[in-house]
DNA sequence: TACCTTCTCTGCATCGTTGCATCCGCTCGT
DNA sequence: ACGAGCGGATGCAACGATGCAGAGAAGGTA
């Protein structure tokens, strides 16, 4: 059993409220008895108990960070720079990882028996319909990552449909003529990939460009098995295309390496662009162009949202939307161009 | 402010006690009155708190589990295995990341403000030295991930002498003359590394194999950079390598990348192989071959243990050893052989 | 009828901490 | 000399939940 304040106001033989303000630093306490209480708490080793801490103040400096998958080294790095300005911030930032289950997710969010636990909950959702959308209660400080479905709430994201847009134009410019998406869910509608495909499809009317509706290829999941399979899918059209913009890195990366083994040189026959900016893509083999959300700046932002909410100084739900930048790598730098 | 058991008591006409009871499926409650307090319960929409229920009990159900870096595909895949098993076992696991910032690990682990918050812990530690372990108050339920080298706690690691010596076996079993080993800490003596290395040279030496140091590449962290930047480094040796044994998957990546830069063949004139078995591995060209320690296998032994701990049934102390497995893919195979 | 069980339901104390009010003793101003 | 003021230390209650013991009421037995 850890020590308690009662324990080690025995052993100093003071009262347990003197501890406490001599752990807090409250008050004014004399120095001698400072240093008495003090000398105590050292040799007991005494750590406040957090949970009772929390109880009583109502706060926890608990936040947590609810994730489809952490396996994804877009959503790990996102991560790395939440914690470190979480700590910044005073908050200890806890991930949680719904491995994409919708029914997790739902738990993690609506249910909430965490509520007294976190004092806000920043989410990345993936699967939240309408009605689960309305079931969260208000009072809870929440902040959303994602395309902002739900007026109710905060919410941070980049401009999808103009970065999708500038990722295709990109592939356009550089001397593709049938340019695909990849990345689509074939039955579910997931926003954000909507969006994206929104982007594209604006792209290629701006150059003129037909849209092709078999040039809009599904993907289940953003990984690299859903990557290597579409692009298998992709070489088999009677007129594959000559340009990918992939929905994600992890995607990009699956289809790179099935190029390679299909023997599509890239980005000579076909140029790549994903989307995210994991580090693998630095590494690759050609490098991968990309575009670039400012993870960062999304980390700073929620957080400073939360914390607004979390104050109740937050007025009206708001939607921030966080900078990108189109990086212009290997793979797809056409020949000639 | 959410309802608390007392608001939903005097909402239904019953005393605290039995809103209690009927919450937790306790005693005997007519079924009159659990109907009746399971209406005020809904109509409330109560939710426990988790905080005062932690506090009251003793035991949290949570787990956190301490890794230095999560942009690190292996722990990445790792934890996905450690959240899916603590799951299982009623436990919510939590992630904390260190950012391989020692001095945050030792906060994390030592100060242990949590202790209270967390039933348990599970650490892949990075940076604590022999003294700091010490200072653990073995009262705290832990398990480290890694070298047994803290006899007081419980261990869970694989046998990386054995795998590191079958890695260099096999590359020198593919004809290679002059195998480097990548990922020694220039100056902390990780003991991971230290026991890959072993391993390294016992394969030599079976070999009847000169060891030279020159072969012998650090590296700060294991990092895709780190390996890129060593293998410009193996390459600027006089006589420089035909193999290449890296102490991870993600040094191994940087290596190949270079490789490619620079025009070397692999496998042809070069030999990779890397350790950890990340996903990423199986979508580089060449595709990597590596180590691959069982991860599920890691999460279940980790979190028995802890259980066990948790329970207090543990009596001594124990280490266990996980399996793993060699996987050989393109980046080892030698032409020719 | 008297007594004992059994079944429901309840009140009290408690987990470890902090907010609030108070209390003691001393100094100071007039 | 006396009350006001203040620094220092304390006790009580409470955060929201559960363990425990016990109070009534209902039912069973001799």
């Amino acid at each position: 059993m850890p020590p308690t304040l009662r324990d080690v106001a025995a052993a100093a033989g003071v009262s347990i409220r003197t501890v406490s303000n001599v752990v807090n630093g409250y008050a004014a306490v004399s120095e001698e008895l400072r240093v008495r209480v003090q000398a105590a708490l050292d040799e007991l080793g005494y750590r406040p108990n957090l949970l009772a801490r929390s109880l009583k103040q109502g706060r926890s400096n608990l936040v947590a960070l609810v994730l489809p998958e952490l396996d994804n080294p877009y959503f790990a790095e996102l991560t790395r720079a939440m914690v470190e300005e979480g700590t910044r911030r005073g908050f200890t930032v806890m991930i949680d990882q719904t491995n994409g289950d919708p029914e997790r997710e739902r738990d993690l969010v609506l249910r909430a028996d965490r509520t007294a636990l976190f004092d806000g909950l920043i989410v990345s959702p993936l699967g939240l319909s309408d009605e689960q959308f309305h079931e969260i209660p208000t009072s809870h400080a929440v902040v959303f990552l994602g395309e902002d479905d739900h007026p109710k709430f905060d919410h941070v994201r980049i401009d999808n449909s103009a970065a999708a847009q500038a990722a295709t134009a990109h592939l356009i410019g550089q001397g593709c003529r049938r340019v695909a998406a990849l990345g689509v869910h074939p039955t579910v509608s997931h926003s954000t990939a909507v969006t994206r495909l929104d982007g594209y499809r604006a792209a290629l009317a701006e150059a003129g460009m037909p849209f092709d509706p078999d040039l809009v290829i599904p993907a289940d999941r953003f990984t690299r098995d859903e990557g290597a399979a579409a692009m298998h899918a992709a070489w088999k059209l009677d007129d594959p295309p000559d340009g990918l913009f992939c929905f994600s890195d992890l995607l990009a990366l699956g289809a790179l390496r099935t190029a390679h083994e299909l023997g599509i040189a890239v980005p000579g026959q076909l140029a790549i662009i994903g989307f995210d900016d994991i580090d693998d893509g630095r590494f690759s083999t050609p490098t991968l162009s990309t575009i670039s959300p400012d993870k960062r700046w999304i980390a700073t932002a929620a957080l400073d949202s939360l914390t607004q909410r979390i104050a109740g100084e937050a007025t009206e739900p708001s939607t921030i939307i966080a900078p990108w930048e189109l990086l212009v790598r290997e793979s797809s730098q056409r020949p000639g161009t």
